[in-house]
DNA sequence: ACAGAAACGAGAGCACTGCTCTTGCAATTA
DNA sequence: TAATTGCAAGAGCAGTGCTCTCGTTTCTGT
């Protein structure tokens, strides 16, 4: 039987992530575009083919590293938004925020080949999905815990969101939020996003001269406009 | 001399042309990472090296692309922004974001061209950051017009956004706007280019359900959030 | 313990890519 | 008319993803 499931299948883990490895280093260097198998390979002293064993495809590599990719930076975010779990939601936001873009600066390549433009062709399968919507969560449960330590309900505005919005889905990430708000919940996360988008691709260089401050001052006018406690 | 620039020189321009023509047919089936210049030869009829007469290199033809696009999308924008010249700031607002994602939905790998995954190694050259400018423009006119048409200037609430915002350059098209107010008009920007790219992307498919009445929700809360005139 | 099966890495090869260089021909210029 | 320049074709180079075959090593069932 395979009580330490045998050598073969030991070193095959390895491998794998070995491969994994140094396609990451390649990646951080010359962006996902120009990450080559056979580089990689090369980089290993192996032969590409070999590689073949224990990825069909190029695209199957770049899943991994996607997927790998996801859940580090959800990780990176879950741990600053539990870690002062007792503080003010506006607190526990803005540290939030500054994780994303901390973990985007740091790793520019990889988060373009996560939130930048899909590679051609490309369906996430569904493990991916799971650990790309770990930071979307954080953001959610951050607006959520928010309102559930206010007594009343903050009264959305009257938006009915019902005809665009899947409320089921939002609801088992805030179950304390009145469905009015989901859109502004969602706008938030969209913002962060596309601003940093906007910022590691270069299209605020005219606009914006210290992008550090920019953010902060970013995250705070969508903390106001959350109406978040202080 | 050259009266009529002579055949050839007429002949070179449409040659261009169509190259960029059957270029854009390319990249809307197969995207910019499946642009060949051996297939946009092949199309047309023509051996791989002679496209070399005419652009030096892949990135150049893309970068040509690039150009057209951003004054594609600009002078769409200009035109609805112009259009209702008389009309409110808030519709001006709401047809003018409109007109981007309508852009966007028939462009959709020109405008992950643009604002997706920078290519690689490449710098925008001054004649394409021009080009750009021209929505960011039409986004501030429609501010600045809106503030214009108020007596009193709208007191952005005291940031002081000396320290990371470019105020010379944002001066030049919002002068009629409290530089205390630019922040929210950059934001504003980005969060409609941030959303459009998250739904072209395929990032809002969890949450929401009808992206089109989502969007003009999200033109709607926005043109709220800057207070602009029914 | 041993035979059969499965996994592995190397190597050759295919079709494709961007790009270069040379060669003959056509259009332009002096 | 003679010389120059612009053009397309073709061959070729280095690189890519991917497939297939072939010995070798490891695992598996009996």
């Amino acid at each position: 039987m395979t009580g330490e499931q045998g050598v073969r299948a030991a070193a095959r883990v390895a491998q794998i992530e070995a491969i994994k490895t140094t396609a990451r280093e390649l990646l951080k260097e010359k962006g996902a575009a120009g990450l080559s198998l056979r580089e990689v390979a090369r980089e290993m002293g192996l032969v590409s083919s070999a590689l073949y064993r224990y990825f069909a495809t190029r695209d199957e590599l770049l899943t991994a590293l996607i997927f790998d990719a996801y859940n580090d930076l959800g990780s990176a975010v879950e741990r600053v938004a539990t870690s002062d779990e007792g503080a003010s939601t506006t607190l526990r936001w803005r540290n939030s925020c500054q994780s994303v873009r901390t973990w985007a600066l740091a790793h520019p390549n990889e988060f373009a080949l996560l939130y930048g433009t899909p590679i051609p062709g490309y369906n996430a399968p569904t493990g991916t999905i799971a650990a790309a919507t770990r930071v979307a969560a954080v953001f959610g449960s951050i607006l959520n815990d928010d309102r559930a330590q206010k007594a009343e309900m903050a009264e959305g505005r009257g938006v009915d969101v019902r005809p665009f919005l899947s409320v089921p889905n939002l609801a088992i990430v805030m179950p304390a939020v009145d469905p009015a708000e989901y859109l502004r919940g969602i706008m938030a996360w969209t913002h962060i996003f596309g601003h940093l988008l906007f910022e590691l691709f270069g299209h605020l260089v005219g606009s914006v001269t210290d992008p550090d401050l920019a953010y902060s001052a970013v995250v705070d006018e969508l903390a106001e406009w959350l109406q978040l406690s202080e």
